[in-house]
DNA sequence: TCTCGATCATACCCAAAGCGTATCAAACAG
DNA sequence: CTGTTTGATACGCTTTGGGTATGATCGAGA
C-alpha cells in the first residue's frame, strides 16, 4: 500500500531531480530514498516514475502524471485536517434547529444572522415545528438545538430563556374596539369570535390565554382554527374574528390588522433555547457560547428595552 | 505524519464502530488498531473522532467530517494509481507530433481518428510546421513524432513511409490544357507561368520538381510565391499560373481547378512518420506500434491500390 | 445494588520495517 | 583514459508497529 511518506519523497525528488539533495531536504540519506523511490515504483506496478539511464535523471511520462495526482493527493490530506480541525472547534459543520413559528418574528432571524457572520462555515439546518414535537426529535438526535415557548423547564433539556414578550390582541383594523392609543380592555373581547390555535399544538400558550381571559370573566369561543400564526392573523384580518397572539407577531404588519397591548397585563411567555446536556456537538456548543449573552434573565430587562 | 494505513484502518473502524471487529477486518489485533487511532487522533492535533464515553463507540461531528475526507484521499489515491499506470501503458498521456500541411490530405486525418479510437484517453496535440522545423522540435523534445516528406532517411531519427504517391498538375479549369483523361504531358507546362512555395520550406520537393521539369526541357517560370499548399491551389485557381503538387492535394476538390497525371512519369514522394529513438515514451510506443501496420515499404503496394 | 461479560486502553515484548554507513557501478567531464 | 559525480546495493542497527496479557469501565441482568 502506498503511504504518503512515499508520496512526500516523490515530489521532493520531482522537484530537485537529484537524490542527494531531495534525502538532504527530506532530512535522510540518499539509500533510504532510493529505496523508497524504488518502493513506490513497485506498489504502482513497477511503473517507471524516473528515467535513470543518464547522469541526469529525469520524469517518465508517467512520473510526470504522479507528479499532479500526488501533490493533489496530500492537498486534499491538509484541507482534511483542516476542515476536521474546524468542525472539532465548532467552526464548521452542521447545526440542524428546530424552532416555533412565532421565533421567526423574534429571535431567530438576528440571532441566525450573528451566528452566520461569526461562523460563516456552519451549515445551519431550520425545521418549523412545535415544542412537543422538537423534545422529541432532540431526544431522536435528529435536532441538535429548539426553540420553544414554555412555562416549566423541559425534562431532560437544558435551556436558555431568549426572549420573553407580552401577548398581544390582535383585531381587524376596522373592529369599533381598536383604540388610539394602543391598549385596550380585555373584557370586550367576550363578545367577539376568535381565531386560535389547536391545543395540542401549543398546550402550555394555549392554557396561558384561557387562563387569562377567564380571569377577566369569559372563555372565548373558538369560531375558527388555524395552525400558524401567519394564517390566524390573515384570518383577522379576513374579519373571521380577533386572536390573543404574542407580541412579537407584531412584526407582521398588515395595514389591515391592528394589534392592542391588554389591560389587566396580560401574561407574558418565554421562548427558550433547550438542547440535550449529553449530546453537545462542537458545532452545537459554538452556538450556544453565541447565544448565551442574549439570554434575558430578567423580565426586566426586556422592559427596559421597549 | 498521517499514512494512509491510518485512514484505511480509521475508515474500517468508522465503518464497524467496533474496534475488535475492525480489527478482524484488517487482519491485525485489537490493541494495535487502538493506538492507531490514537495515533491518527493527535496527529490531527488531538481532535477526538470517536465517542468512546459509552459501551457502543460513535463517529464525533469531527469524525464524520473525516470519513467524507479520508475516503475522498483514498479514492483519489486509487486514482492517482490508474491512471500513472494507464500512461506508464501508453493507454493515457500527451502526444505532441508535427506535420507538414499536404499530411492534412493524405494519412494524418485518418490515422488520428483510428488512433484516438483505439487510445481516447490519449491527447493528441498537433503542430503544422515544415520537414527542418519539425527535425528541430524533434530534436529539442518539443515533438514526440513527425510527419514529413523525404527522400533520404532524415540523421538521428528514426523513421517509417506512410504514403508514396506522384506529383500531379494543378490548372485552373479554364485552361486549355486541361484534358478530358486526366493526363497530360508535361511540355505544354513549359509555357505557362508557376505557382510554387519558397524552396526553403521544402527543398527536397522543390528540387524533386525542377528536376523533373528541367528533364523535360524547361525551368519553371515562379510567377508567384506562397507558403501554403492550399493558398498555392487558390492562386491557381485565381489563375495567376499553374503548378505541380503532391497528389494527396486532390483531396482539396475545386470546382475551379483541375489535377493531371502528368508524363512523363511524375516522380513519387513519401511522407515519412519520424521520431527519436532515444525518447520512446509509452504514449509514443503506443503510436508507433498503431502506425507501422500502415507502413507502405514498396511502391508496388501503392500502386496496387490504385 | 451487585456481578459479570463486553469493550476499549495500557504495558510489555518481539519481529519487521526503515534508516545510516560503507561500498559498488555506471556515466560523464576533462 | 581517469577521476568525479551520482544512483544502487549490502549490511548492521534503531525505531516502529504488531501481538499477548491485562487493566479499567460501562452496561445488562440477576
Amino acid at each position: 500500500m502506498i503511504e504518503t511518506r512515499l508520496l512526500r519523497s516523490f515530489l521532493v525528488v520531482a522537484d530537485e531531480l537529484h537524490f542527494g539533495r531531495a534525502a538532504t531536504r527530506l532530512h535522510l540519506t540518499q539509500p533510504p530514498l532510493t529505496r523508497q523511490i524504488q518502493q513506490l515504483e513497485g506498489d504502482l506496478g513497477d511503473v517507471a516514475l524516473f528515467d535513470r539511464t543518464r547522469r541526469q535523471i529525469a520524469l517518465t511520462q508517467a512520473g510526470q502524471a504522479f507528479v499532479v495526482e500526488a501533490r493533489r493527493i496530500l492537498d486534499q490530506l491538509a484541507h482534511a485536517v483542516d476542515r476536521t480541525q474546524r468542525v472539532a472547534r465548532g467552526e464548521s459543520g452542521r447545526l440542524r434547529i428546530g424552532f416555533i413559528s412565532t421565533a421567526n418574528y423574534s429571535v431567530l432571524p438576528g440571532l441566525l444572522k450573528a451566528f452566520a457572520s461569526r461562523f460563516p462555515d456552519v451549515e445551519v439546518e431550520l425545521l418549523e415545528s412545535t415544542g412537543d414535537e422538537q423534545a422529541r426529535l432532540l431526544a431522536d438526535g435528529i435536532l441538535d438545538a429548539g426553540l420553544l415557548i414554555a412555562s416549566d423547564p423541559v425534562p431532560d433539556l437544558e435551556s436558555l430563556p431568549l426572549y420573553r414578550e407580552p401577548l398581544v390582541a390582535v383585531l381587524p383594523r376596522s373592529s369599533p374596539l381598536a383604540s388610539r392609543t394602543g391598549t385596550m380592555a380585555v373584557k370586550p373581547l367576550r363578545a367577539e369570535p376568535f381565531v386560535l390555535f389547536p391545543r395540542v399544538l401549543a398546550p402550555s400558550l394555549y392554557d396561558k390565554i384561557i387562563a387569562y381571559t377567564e380571569k377577566a370573566g369569559f372563555s372565548p369561543y373558538v369560531a375558527q382554527e388555524a395552525r400558524q400564526m401567519q394564517t390566524i392573523i390573515g384570518l383577522v384580518a379576513g374579519g373571521l374574528g380577533v386572536s390573543i397572539v404574542p407580541a412579537c407577531m407584531q412584526n407582521l404588519r398588515r395595514d389591515d390588522v391592528v394589534y392592542q397591548r391588554l389591560s389587566p397585563k396580560a401574561p407574558e411567555i418565554t421562548t427558550f433555547l433547550v438542547w440535550r446536556a449529553d449530546r453537545s456537538s462542537s458545532v452545537l456548543e459554538s452556538f450556544l457560547e453565541h447565544c448565551r449573552p442574549l439570554a434575558k434573565t430578567s423580565p426586566k430587562r426586556v422592559r427596559a428595552k421597549r
